[in-house]
DNA sequence: AGCACGCCGACT
DNA sequence: GTCGGCGTGCTC
């Protein structure tokens, strides 16, 4: 009796109800099935909250059918569901799709859904403060009314920071009556105020279409009347706005933006993470009356919140942001613009490796409707598609409002050469930045290189210090006093002595970083006002932005910087830009080198001379011939596309052929070298599909891991992924090498 | 991704 | 003799 009591006690009770298929945002490639309670209903799309391990997530009823066979031991109930409209198939679909074309875990591609922590409860209220109704009527009733004069000076502001009715927290009050929050709670005490309970509403709820519209140009008239005829029309619609930096593309989609709202859609607006400037949001507002939901890595927890469920319920319509923006749970999405299509920054490197200009393309496809892309330079692959037919190309040639394009003339730096071996400035280029500054405008010099030198040598025995875990040479800060490893994030002091020979004073830096570039510029203007902007000397998005600020102010004469610097920031004094390495971009022979260089020094180039005044760009070079260079100062720009279309045509590569990379990466050296080996011995190899490799991968070494890598080429008809996935299945890895796939690669050497 | 389970070195 | 290192593998 006592033995079969005990052994009903230790059975666990046998789990009830019936089964739904839920997908958890964790790699697993499919949905696991759980026990729906008894009471509950649940439908594929709802947000649930599942046991999984010894935790409790955030997960969503999937469209897969059911897995009966499930042992019942494994099998757990679903905790609740949650109070929010279902995830729309047209977004389940999208995941699935996803993750079958980057050969990701359909469970990680959820997880760029599922981002926000705590996003499926309701959101808390926030303790804010009224006055009192008492006091209201004194403040409505009279001027100095008795009451309100026996309040001390500090308490009297309170009252008039409050007396708008809106409720504030303790400490927005303090801030707004310039006092401590502890008055405020010294009034709750003498029942001046009274608490009551504030709920942060979502973003961009109200949208106005007709609040601001300016006056277009003809041709901006005309290419607007096509996009939104696009909208209005329904249906999946690919296109590309194509013009010049200033020719008015922001005006042009707005007005696709107003339709799609007008007919309740909710509408997405990518851009690359660094072009969220403050310029860019005022523009917005001018024309919708209030500010876009936001989207990017900068965000609080509560604001991400806040959007997160915006979207998802439908109240916030208008999303601005970067590539992650795309995988938000939109309730009616019904319009995407990629601005900057062409920009390197969609490309997701790690977790889930995916492009989101081309996934955009298929989230508009799967949810039929319109999608436009924007650039001044566009992508050669959008470039192609427009020649195929496949997207819709709209021009927009002329600059808007009178201004010109900036005159860009090349420097033969083998002629105009700087000083010494030191010196990276052409005297040509200082003497143009002299005359900017004596009419009082701004000159920019473009330097995508972060410190101050990016390579240290001893010139007694020719040591150079590189990181001890990347292939990479150390970037000597002169600030920090430190040699950096740009790629792991490694340092250390810059020392005395030469490791390699003991020698002191022996070390030379080599080349140019922007610090080198700012030492040289004081030199030549002493009193000029001088900021450096790159990415390690800002500390986020806010300083970016106020700093941008300053400068389109003219608080600065010279502006020296990196990328960050190049992109969708409009500077009114700015007439002289200086490329102090033209030629940077185009060492190293990558795919994609020759078109990277004309996008970022065309997208430079864009920063000089708009409204009324001419601007000058000034491309350092040794290559004065190259087709890059050639390409920019004489604006042949479809002529350039052509050549590197011919010659991406020749060498069998994309947008001809389709390509992944095959990362295999681990720590052991010997055990990444044998794997790599025995993909190599089994890869794909035919008339239409061949592969390369294996060879070392760019940063060969990074952060102590060593990765090798193979290169798939294939025509386009090949099921590629269908290929990778027989291949890799052939060769069994250990669990300390990783294998990652790189559909479409975007950069390689 | 987490988190538990599991097999070999330096401590009470 | 135990505490704990992180390698390996699973999560309905």
């Amino acid at each position: 009796m006592q033995t079969l009591f005990d052994d009903m006690e230790d059975a666990p009770a046998p789990i009830q109800g019936e089964l739904r298929s839920v997908l958890v945002p964790y790699p697993v490639d499919k949905a696991y099935s759980y026990a729906m309670p008894d009471g509950m209903e649940l439908a594929p799309g709802d947000y649930v909250t599942v046991p999984l391990a010894s935790r409790e997530i955030p997960a969503v009823v999937w469209d897969d059918p059911v897995d009966e066979n499930v042992s019942p031991k494994k099998l757990k109930s679903i905790i609740t569901g949650h109070d929010l409209p279902p995830l729309p198939p047209e977004h389940r679909k999208f995941i699935d799709w996803v993750a079958h074309y980057t050969m990701a875990a359909k469970g990680s591609v959820l997880k760029m859904t599922l981002s926000v922590p705590g996003a499926l409860e309701p959101p808390k209220p926030a303790t804010g403060y009224i006055l009192s109704p008492f006091v209201m009527e004194e403040v409505a009733v009279e001027e100095n009314s008795k009451l309100l004069t026996k309040l001390s000076p500090v308490q009297q502001r309170v009252v008039a920071v409050l007396s708008d009715g809106q409720a504030r927290r303790a400490a927005e009050i303090a801030e707004e009556a310039d006092c401590s929050s502890g008055v405020v709670k010294t009034m709750l005490g003498k029942q001046l105020v009274q608490k009551t309970d504030i709920f942060s509403s979502a973003p961009c709820r109200n949208p106005n279409t007709e609040h601001g519209g300016v006056e277009l140009s003809q041709a901006q008239y005309d290419a607007a009347k096509t996009l939104v005829s696009h909208v209005e029309q329904g249906g999946f619609c690919a296109s590309l706005l194509d013009g010049v930096t200033g020719a008015g593309k922001t005006e042009v989609y707005f007005e696709a933006v107003a339709k799609a709202l007008e007919q309740g859609k909710q509408v997405l607006l990518l851009l690359p993470e660094i072009a969220l400037s403050n310029a860019f949001l005022d523009r917005f507002k001018k024309r919708f009356g209030c500010a876009p939901g936001l989207w990017h890595s900068g965000l609080s927890a509560g604001a991400r919140k806040r959007t997160w469920r915006g979207v998802a319920t439908g109240e916030t319509r208008v999303i601005v942001g970067a590539r992650s923006a795309l995988f938000l749970p939109y309730k009616e999405l019904g319009l995407i613009v990629v601005d900057e299509e062409h920009d390197p920054a969609y490309k997701q490197e790690d977790n889930v490796i995916y492009n989101a200009r081309d996934m955009a393309i298929v989230r508009a496809h799967i949810g039929q409707f319109p999608i436009t892309l924007i650039s001044a330079t566009p992508s050669l692959e959008t470039i192609s598609n427009c020649w195929a037919g496949r997207y819709e190309h709209i021009n927009l040639p002329h600059r808007h409002g009178g201004a010109t394009m900036p005159e860009m003339e090349l420097i033969d730096m083998r002629i105009d050469k700087p000083e010494d071996k030191q010196h990276f400035l052409s005297p040509v280029l200082v003497e143009q930045m002299e005359r900017a500054l004596g009419r009082h405008e701004q000159a920019l010099l473009f330097l995508n290189r972060r410190g101050y030198a990016p390579l240290t040598l001893c010139r007694t025995c020719g040591h150079r210090f590189e990181c001890p875990r990347c292939t990479a040479w150390l970037v000597e800060h002169k600030k920090s006093q430190r040699l950096h490893c740009h790629h792991c994030g490694f340092y250390m002091r810059v020392p005395k002595e030469c490791p390699g020979c003991n020698d002191s004073d022996s070390l030379a830096a080599c080349g140019p970083g922007v610090e080198r570039i700012h030492e040289e510029v004081k030199e030549h203007f002493p009193d000029a006002r001088i900021i450096v902007m790159a990415s390690d000397t800002l500390t986020g998005h806010d300083e970016l932005r106020e700093k941008l600020q300053a400068i389109r102010d003219h608080e600065y004469d010279i502006i020296i910087g990196t990328q960050v610097i190049a992109k969708g920031h409009h500077f009114p004094d700015l007439t002289c830009v200086g490329v102090v390495d033209a030629d940077l971009g185009l060492k190293g022979g990558d795919l994609r080198a020759a078109e990277r260089t004309f996008q970022l020094l065309h997208q430079v180039a864009g920063r000089a001379g708009r409204e009324d005044k001419q601007g000058h760009v000034f491309l350092q070079t040794y290559l004065p011939d190259n087709k890059v260079m050639q390409a920019l100062t004489g604006h042949e720009r479809d002529m350039f596309y052509e050549i590197e279309s011919d010659e991406r045509e020749e060498s069998f590569m994309p947008p001809y052929s389709r390509l992944a990379g095959i990362i295999v990466a681990g720590k052991d050296e010997q055990m990444v070298m044998e794997i790599s080996r025995e993909l190599g011995k089994c890869a794909p190899q035919g008339p239409d599909i061949h592969t390369l490799g294996p060879a070392e991968a760019p940063f060969y070494r990074l952060r102590g891991t060593y990765r090798r890598r193979l290169l798939i080429q294939a025509d386009k008809k090949i099921d590629l992924q269908k290929a990778i996935d027989s291949w890799l299945a052939n060769v069994k890895t250990p669990s300390t090498i990783r294998i990652y796939v790189d559909i479409d690669p975007q950069s390689f050497l």
